[in-house]
DNA sequence: GGCTCATACTGCGTATTTGCAGCATGGCTT
DNA sequence: AAGCCATGCTGCAAATACGCAGTATGAGCC
């Protein structure tokens, strides 16, 4: 039995058609329907239902599926490993966050390391996904939320972000504008979508207007800004990114619950090299000096 | 990278040179140095040193060989489910014993169940190493010592099997032999060696001599009663092997503190399935039936 | 110290695998 | 209802991997 056919009995599953499966795999369509015949010939059992729609995988052959995402992960860890050391090797520090993190806070300060430290690279990294510190996608990220847990990573606490609720001077010559929580549900709101609409301040603003049902969600902060300043309705955003955009303004006064906590995390096993020793101290220097524009007091 | 390649690291890491992996892998010596060569080019990482003796794994290569056991581990569990499965649906059920357990209750027991279910298959394996049950490399198992544990199994006491002190009639005409524990220093005494040195009569015969060091060490029952045949000197037996061996004698009498727990161990998945559980209802009863031989009393 | 054995590596012919193009069929949309 | 798209399957040529034989070199043994 050969474990490489158990990738393609794994992307044949997934995307439910030998032909789907040959293209993410990059291999011919008979290729895979070739390997699904050789392994369910070696196991001696029927994986898949052949059906003019497609391979649906049998009770067996979702057995063997999931044998085959433990498997995948085992080798994914293993790849991500082998590249982090690489990396770390190599001098390269590889630091991640959400969009906005990144933009405010990564690419200004990343720019100003580079001064000081031309002999490090570094990569910024910001993807729809959490990257996995632990497992070597990246070596530092900066997380919004709640402490990060697992293993393999170190997590530092940076100052809070606070949010607020905005809407754009447009929107509030025509309309006007809440000034006091009670004021809110009278209004557009704009609602999020996704992992932010977890987040403690999109949450008090729904609790805010209980009942009302958002017309119009985002799932990130750039498309929230982009709504906002299109007039659309109202909305929370970190006040580190509203106070930025000039055609946007505060609604009502800073409300200390609407902190959000920000994390610094570093993956324990690059910890201790030099290049990301000093890309971490930095960063964190870097982040405490923007507490003003962060918490949005002085 | 082809996962298959794994499966070449594993086995050149393990048998340390890539002719000697070849062998056990049914492969030409070159194809196993092309493959290790192709892994090392998909991630750009030595993962031996290549020495005249043979490859020696680089430490980024030990971490590759350490993801490789814990996918060997899933292709094996997921080879032996499938497996499993299979024997249920032919109805086949598969015992194992050690082998004196076997031989004295399991191949009378499976004659009989023959004879009244025709249509069950019955395999007896008796291996070294003890199946693993959980992972479906034998449905039912029999079980001397303290109650199995694990995730999967499930344990059924049966009576206990007691054991005493045998000689050869020959060596007691010809020394003499023990009567009470406390002479049994004055004998040879014939140890027990590997996993069945630790269960409590044998612990109990070298207690009873302390400071002497056997000088013959047996490692299975069958070699036991050959020592204790061919007269050269004491040791411990269960009566149900001892008593049935006309050429050997009872030195002692009954102790109560030398009995050994018996199990009879069956695979959770497989218990349900009909024939499983006629065999295990006819192997319970015929190990219950079998009490007097067990535990040496009527 | 010389011998044998095991090992890694190279060139070449063969065998296996793979890709490609074409065909048939069923579901989905218009 | 009819066309379109996606899918699975088959025959043939190319690409690729494989095995074999031979060479060189170091380790272990007598």
């Amino acid at each position: 039995m050969d474990w490489g056919d158990l990738r393609f009995v794994l992307e044949v599953a997934r995307s439910g058609s030998a032909l789907a499966a040959s293209r993410t795999l990059g291999v011919n369509q008979t290729t895979v329907i070739r390997r699904i015949g050789q392994i369910e010939c070696d196991l001696a059992q029927r994986l898949f239902d052949r059906q003019r729609s497609g391979y649906r995988p049998t009770e067996a052959g979702q057995r063997v599926v999931e044998s085959a995402e433990r498997i995948e992960a085992e080798v994914l860890a293993l790849a991500r490993r082998i590249e982090a050391e690489q990396r770390t090797l190599k001098g390269v520090v590889r630091v991640t966050a959400s969009e906005s993190l990144a933009n405010q806070l990564l690419t200004p300060a990343a720019a100003r390391f580079q001064e000081r430290h031309s002999g490090i690279a570094i990569q910024i990294v910001s993807e729809d996904r959490r990257l996995d510190i632990a497992r070597g996608e990246a070596d530092i990220a900066v997380r919004a939320g709640s402490r990060p847990e697992g293993a393999g990573i170190v997590a530092r606490r940076m100052p809070d972000a606070n949010w607020t609720l905005y809407c754009s001077r447009a929107y509030a010559e025509r309309f006007g504008h809440p000034r006091r929580r009670e004021e809110i549900a009278r209004h557009t709101i704009i609602g999020m979508e996704g992992h932010m609409a977890s987040l403690p301040p999109p949450l008090w603003l729904e609790a805010a207007a209980p009942g009302v049902i958002p017309r119009l969600r985002s799932n990130s902060l750039t498309n929230m800004v982009a709504n906002l300043r299109a007039g659309l309705g109202i909305g929370m955003l970190p006040v580190f990114i509203g106070d930025d955009e000039p055609e946007l303004m505060r609604c009502i006064p800073r409300v200390p619950e609407l902190d959000s906590e920000l994390w610094l995390v570093v993956r324990e096993d690059a910890k201790d090299a030099a290049h990301v020793r000093a890309a971490v101290e930095f960063l964190a220097e870097h982040i405490r000096a923007e507490r003003p524009r962060l918490t949005g007091e002085p």
